[in-house]
DNA sequence: TCATTATTCAATAGAATAATTGAATAATGA
DNA sequence: TCATTATTCAATTATTCTATTGAATAATGA
């Protein structure tokens, strides 16, 4: 009964709506957002998003059948990773969307760091500046994998967990820049509180390995270089 | 029982997630496409869609609810709008990662066009540089309103209605393009059926005037250029 | 004022989605 | 081979979404 051309524009935004599906749950936005860090397994993300672990591994399958993800068993683990490095930018352009359009975005936010230590608004253009002059010391707190996919270039991984056995190692007259994997990630704000707790001079960088790259900066791949800042400090 | 970390990741996921149920629906995509061209009421979104009136306006006050449209009553009728010319591109870039990630649209598009004479795949890339060169006619074949919004420079507006009674003022010997809404808009297949029919040398452009800004090329807006041309040939 | 037109609202039924549970599968190493 | 571990599958329930219908509202002009 339907028109070539209405069954055409059907079909066409029928394919369209299937990334719209993929992106309309906040767990899956989750997902998306971890994957973005670096490839994870089933449990890792079950565990980070606090979903079951057969939750999880519907909603990666509902994001596979969108192709925005691709899968790969790998010994006893299936790893999740982005289909294309598109995607990613892609969730951060939603991100965009999301913040500029919807105030409440902003008041979550204001509302979450209100009464943390972490919060203090931060001039973060000088901030940017001072990282990239090498003028401030900068600590990626995520865990240490996501670090060798990508980080700050001269940032030090220290994973959140280790930070207190760090502590001794760090420059208590300098700067000290947290971040961690974007403004909906609190691994930083908790660095900072710590930080702060021991008198250091430090600041979120609410900006993640992603936005650092869409804002134009190069990023460094690989090693851990927290035993060689170590020895440098010994 | 949530901890304040969890309940931030979780509020602010769920915003993103208005953006993305705002997509997760054919029509609703539809509607933003037809928006991304020029304002529009109601009922004309209804009749462009083949959607019921009460279906349309539901619809609608979804995409008002994610903040991407914005409605002002105008006499008797409500006009409707992007909320925000980012909108358009974030659409845009939907459309993008789909076209790469999802094969089947590519399937769809070739299965409509196959035996359809709008089809003959093109040098697009030739076509675009003639185009700029000023060795083609472009005709706009969007309905007037749409054009006046915004228009490739020198295009003439001829909607497809009124497209058999300018043909005579159409040059018999030069190269013809038609251009419409984009990929997904069938006006312009239409157009250049008709006018290969009348033994023009036509051609589609895929592109829709969004995208011909995104290869970074100026646009026009404003009055109908239908009658200076119509006096030119006289 | 009343009739007309455009749009929205409210109620409903059917379809699709999400979370949960427990069972099934597949790779690993004892 | 068997037990273990990681993941997926299948079935169920609760929830949410979509389309439809008919009534309600709001602006317009007779």
């Amino acid at each position: 009964m339907k028109s070539p051309n209405r069954q055409f524009k059907d079909d066409t935004y029928e394919q369209l709506a299937r990334i719209g599906k993929a992106l309309s749950s906040p767990k899956r936005l989750e997902l998306l957002d971890l994957l973005c860090q670096s490839p994870k397994n089933v449990e890792t993300l079950a565990n980070e998003t606090g979903l079951s672990l057969a939750n999880t591994s519907q909603h990666l399958q509902t994001l596979r059948a969108a192709r925005l993800v691709e899968s790969e068993k790998e010994g006893l683990y299936v790893m999740y990773r982005l289909a294309d490095p598109m995607v990613c930018e892609f969730y951060r352009s939603i991100r965009v969307v999301a913040e500029q359009r919807l105030a409440e975005i902003e008041w979550i936010k204001r509302r979450f760091l209100a009464g943390r230590d972490g919060m203090v608004p931060v001039d973060r253009k000088g901030l940017i500046e001072r990282i990239n002059a090498g003028d401030v010391t900068v600590l990626d707190v995520r865990p240490a994998e996501e670090y060798r996919a990508g980080h700050i270039p001269g940032a030090i991984s220290v994973p959140l967990r280790q930070l207190k056995r760090v502590l001794a190692t760090l420059p208590l007259d300098g700067e000290i820049a947290a971040y961690c994997r974007g403004p909906y990630c609190v691994l930083s704000v908790e660095a900072v509180e710590t930080l702060r707790k021991y008198g250091f001079n430090a600041f979120r960088l609410e900006e993640g390995i992603q936005d650092w790259m869409a804002l134009g900066f190069s990023i460094a791949k690989g090693e851990n270089e927290t035993a060689t800042h170590r020895d440098d400090h010994k």
